[in-house]
RNA sequence: GCCCUCGUAGCUCAGUGGAUAGAGCGUCUGCCUCCGGAGCAGGAAGUCACAGGUUCGAAUCCUGUCGAGGGCACCA
């Protein structure tokens, strides 16, 4: 809609100037932009405004001439000029009914653009260390990261999902030992010092349960060293597959699960580890030194705040020599861009990751978003929450008490940096506070149209809403008949959606979605109180209003999908 | 102390340098004989934290002040 628009001003403008009425050297590219206020019309262009100064004409003169070539053309119904030059235009009832015809032939591939033209993009979200559960951050994140795949891929983007698993390390270590006390604990061993820094939460205690029950107590009287390592790789394994399955009890997929491991290890042919390699890519590009008997990479060169230790004086890698392997890698595969979701506690770390980045030769090629925190309330009160004793409300609990619908909704309805509060009495409330009721009992609503329409019972359960639609609603339905104002309005609104996929996909910006699913369910319920769809003494009528609703009934299954929230034909 | 993010209606928040700053919730007043009332219509509600600057034009960009949150390891 936007680009056939700005060709109808681009050639206004060229017409002008090729007839002798405008002297321009060139004609710059029209901003095409909404305006605000729907009663300014559908579009609106200061072209005239930017182009009058050059043109050494005063703006309102400038934009009457150019209003003036643009009114006859089919697609527009009126041409203002307003304030100090501002064109505006309302689109014809026949450009509008277009849209729909649109939205039908496109089915789910509606608002599908191709402004990423096959781009390779890596969003990597999520990455919880295996040693617990994930907390309601993570949720968000992954709501996050999925729904901006989802986006990226509609928009034209090739794209991959990624989990990076911190499996080496400390944090590993402590894990280890934390289920080896509970273990010994269970075993009846008397004494046991649990470690001082350990995990604290139940689930420790459940894992060691498992293991004893599966493998008996024979490992009370193993050497610790080989207990732990044991323990480790049976609890780490145990729990990756309770965060793969969360997480897919929410839809979300990864295409790749990342071992931090593999970097640390040489490659089959005994060469060096990655690690070792980026390292090499650094030295040879100077940018790094030793100092007091460590390593360094000297990421001031790129704009961080101090240089960063790769390799402590006792010879181990530092967590960011990992990260930087880890990113090499990815570039290595491929990927022309890519998508990091961290968590704000991360933020600090931001600089030196572009600044390694940059480093590798691939600047500007690394997006890091910063997902705020999310605060949980239950009915106004905050939820509150120990980490020392292990005791808190975690993803998975959330998600079996709200359901992974109203989840996902709620993570994605405010901007990724702004922190969230989440009510949790508030989403699982099935009222009219609820937004992602409202959205999806619009889609239910036409549903119940589409039934009412085939004769068949509003609430029947059998009834097939796709092949029912498809059989239904008739292609040469007489759509000129769609010409009063809700009619208008909701078919304008269904005209909007392929701009709120590119801005959301610009942006990285998934919370337009809902607010647009909001804004396309509201306009669909008001079209429904003024305009009686089924109605036997009007088939025209019937057919052509039918196929409208088919239309937003698509488009409203479209945006939700994205969101990554259901469309039920029922509610 | 330094760095990052944020400050918009009673509450939670949208807002792409553009026109009279919007939505949901809450509040007040109405609407079911009729396709799903989990709905619709209408009203009240604002010093866009504050002060400068850039611009034809600033909630938006720049500088400073105040306030809130987060980050500042040879931790991960």
């Amino acid at each position: 809609m936007r680009e056939l628009v700005a060709d109808l001003v681009r050639d206004a403008l060229a017409d002008a100037v090729r007839a002798g009425d405008v002297a321009l050297a060139e004609v710059p590219e029209p901003r095409i932009e909404r305006p605000r206020d729907p009663a300014h019309g559908d579009w609106a262009t200061n072209i005239a405004l930017a182009s009058a100064k050059s043109a050494g004409m005063n703006p309102r003169q400038l934009a009457d001439l150019l209003a003036a070539r643009v009114a006859d053309h089919p697609d527009v119904a009126a041409v203002e000029v307003a304030g100090p030059g501002f064109i505006n235009l309302r689109l014809s009832a026949s450009a509008l009914q277009r849209v729909l015809t649109e939205v039908r032939a496109a089915g789910g591939t509606f608002g599908s653009l191709d402004i990423g033209a096959g781009e390779r993009v890596q969003v990597e979200f999520v990455s919880a260390n295996p040693v617990g559960p994930m907390h309601v951050g993570h949720g968000r994140w992954a709501a996050l990261g999925d729904s901006m795949a989802r986006i990226l891929s509609h928009a034209g983007y090739s794209v991959q999902r990624e989990f990076y698993i911190n499996d080496q390390g400390v944090q590993m270590d402590v894990f280890a030992k934390s289920v080896a006390a509970r273990y010994l604990e269970l075993a009846g061993v008397e004494g046991v010092e649990f470690p001082e820094e350990g995990y604290r939460g139940a689930y420790i205690i459940e894992i060691a349960r498992e293991i004893l029950a599966d493998e008996g107590d024979g490992w009370a009287s193993a050497e610790p060293a080989e207990r732990e390592h044991h323990f480790k790789e049976k609890a780490y394994a145990q729990v990756l597959e309770h965060l793969k399955n969360v997480l897919s009890g929410m839809g979300v997929e990864f295409d790749v699960w990342f071992s931090e491991r593999t970097l640390h290890a040489s490659g089959p042919d005994g060469g060096a580890t990655p690690i070792e390699r980026a390292f090499e890519r650094l030295e040879d590009a100077g940018h790094l030194y030793e100092h007091e008997g460590a390593l360094w990479f000297r990421s001031t060169t790129f704009g961080d705040d101090k240089d960063r230790v790769l390799r402590k004086a006792d010879g181990s890698y530092t967590y960011f020599a990992a990260d930087i392997a880890y990113h090499a890698d990815k570039y290595d595969r491929g990927f022309d861009r890519v998508i990091d979701i961290w968590g704000a506690d991360h933020h600090g770390y931001v600089k030196r990751m572009e600044a390694a980045v940059a480093a590798l030769g691939h600047e500007g090629k690394i997006t890091l978003v910063i997902g705020q925190l999310v605060n949980l309330f239950r009915g106004g009160e905050v939820v509150r929450m120990s980490k020392r004793t292990g005791e808190m409300v975690t993803f998975e609990d959330l998600l079996d008490e709200v359901g992974a619908d109203a989840a996902r909704y709620f993570f994605l309805r405010r901007s990724t940096d702004q922190p969230l509060d989440f009510d949790i009495a508030l989403a699982k409330e099935q009222s009219s506070e609820n937004p992602v009721y409202y959205v999806q009992y619009a889609h239910a609503r036409i549903c119940a149209i589409l039934r009412k329409a085939a004769g068949a019972d509003t609430a029947d359960t059998d009834v097939d809403i796709a092949a029912t639609a498809r059989d239904l609603v008739r292609t040469e339905a007489p759509l000129y008949l769609l010409d009063s104002d809700p009619e208008l309005t909701l078919m304008r609104k269904l005209a909007e959606w392929p701009e709120v996929v590119e801005i959301s996909a610009r942006q990285l910006a998934p919370h337009k979605l809902t607010r647009y699913a909001e804004d396309l369910a509201q306009t669909f319920h008001q079209f429904y109180t003024q305009c009686r769809v089924v109605d036997p003494d009007a088939p025209d009528l019937t057919a052509a209003r039918l196929y409208a609703v088919d239309a937003t009934r698509i488009a409203l299954a479209t945006v939700l999908g994205l969101i990554g929230v259901s469309a039920p034909e029922r509610m």
